[in-house]
DNA sequence: TTGTGTTTTATTGCCTCC
DNA sequence: GGAGGCAATAAAACACAA
């Protein structure tokens, strides 16, 4: 970057010009296009008036508190950073070079912004595996609406099928069918198949409808939320969640543990729950 | 201006790896 | 055992409302 050759250039001439602008009266006017005011004034912190020493900038006083990085040092971090997020040693004395920073202090800016990255990064999952739970306790609630929902329509099919049969004139002497009497069983919520039904076409499906009953219909245009894909743990890519699919079907995602057409008699839910 | 919360820079201590 | 990483923490710098 053309800009940044002035600045960062480490030639004797400019070579930690952060470091001498900052702490050097003669070429405080020498302001960086980003140095603030304020740092015309300061120094750079050392650790100890040790370092001070060593880099010939001991003047008698204490060292100064720490200091901020300039915004354009911010930035080449940054930019590393993004590249390799882990500074081998070549690297970090390249960078501290062209920043007019020391090596010690190049390291601590990238342990510091690991940190900050880490933290992040455990919101994002937090925030992800929230929503997550989030869609599937609001699928849970329609699906136990919906159940309820389906009980009582059984009931109320069973009710009328009854008086139905009752009404019908039976010949006399003829003992009806137990599940003709009795053609659902509600506790074991399974669907009514009558006889002639099941010997005439083998389907499951009933002739009998409700007409004033809602009809549910098995198709993906289900009223149930979007299911939001859980990401695998290495799993970056945490800026497009559910893009490739936002709409899902829930017969995609619940899975009953016992199907109705394979129920082998046990007294469980359509679910699986008893 | 000041009090307070947040962010950034830096240190310390411990752990792991070579 | 030294180098480097990380977590915890300190403290300065900063932002901002009152």
């Amino acid at each position: 970057m053309e800009s940044n050759s002035f600045f960062f250039d480490p030639s004797p001439s400019h070579g930690n010009m952060f470091f001498l602008g900052n702490l050097n009266p003669v070429v405080q006017g020498a302001k960086s296009v980003l140095n603030m005011d304020e740092t015309s004034k300061r120094r750079p912190f050392f650790s100890s008036p040790e370092d001070l020493y060593e880099e010939e900038y001991y003047d008698d006083q204490m060292p100064e508190k720490k200091r901020r990085l300039t915004t354009e040092q911010v930035h080449l971090l940054e930019k590393s950073f993004e590249k390799e997020n882990k500074l081998e040693p070549e690297r970090k004395t390249q960078l501290a070079k062209k920043l007019g920073l020391q090596p010690r202090q190049v390291a601590v800016w990238f342990q510091n912004r690991r940190a900050r990255w880490k933290t992040k990064q455990l919101e994002r999952d937090f925030d992800l595996l929230k929503s997550t739970y989030d869609q599937l306790l609001s699928n849970y609630d329609s699906i136990v609406k919906e159940n309820d929902l389906l009980r009582s329509q059984m009931a109320s099919l069973a009710e009328k099928l009854q008086a139905k049969e009752e009404a019908a004139i039976e010949p006399p002497g003829q003992v009806p069918e137990p599940n003709q009497l009795d053609p659902l069983n509600i506790n074991r919520f399974e669907p009514a198949i009558k006889t002639e039904d099941r010997l005439s076409s083998g389907s499951v499906g009933s002739a009998v409808l409700d007409e004033d009953a809602p009809q549910l219909l098995d198709s993906c245009d289900s009223y149930f939320p979007i299911i939001v894909p859980i990401h695998s743990e290495d799993d970056n890519n945490y800026n497009n969640p559910g893009t490739a699919n936002d709409r899902s079907c829930f017969a995609d995602v619940f899975v009953p543990t016992t199907s109705p057409s394979h129920d082998h008699g046990e007294s469980l839910g359509f679910w699986g729950w008893p």
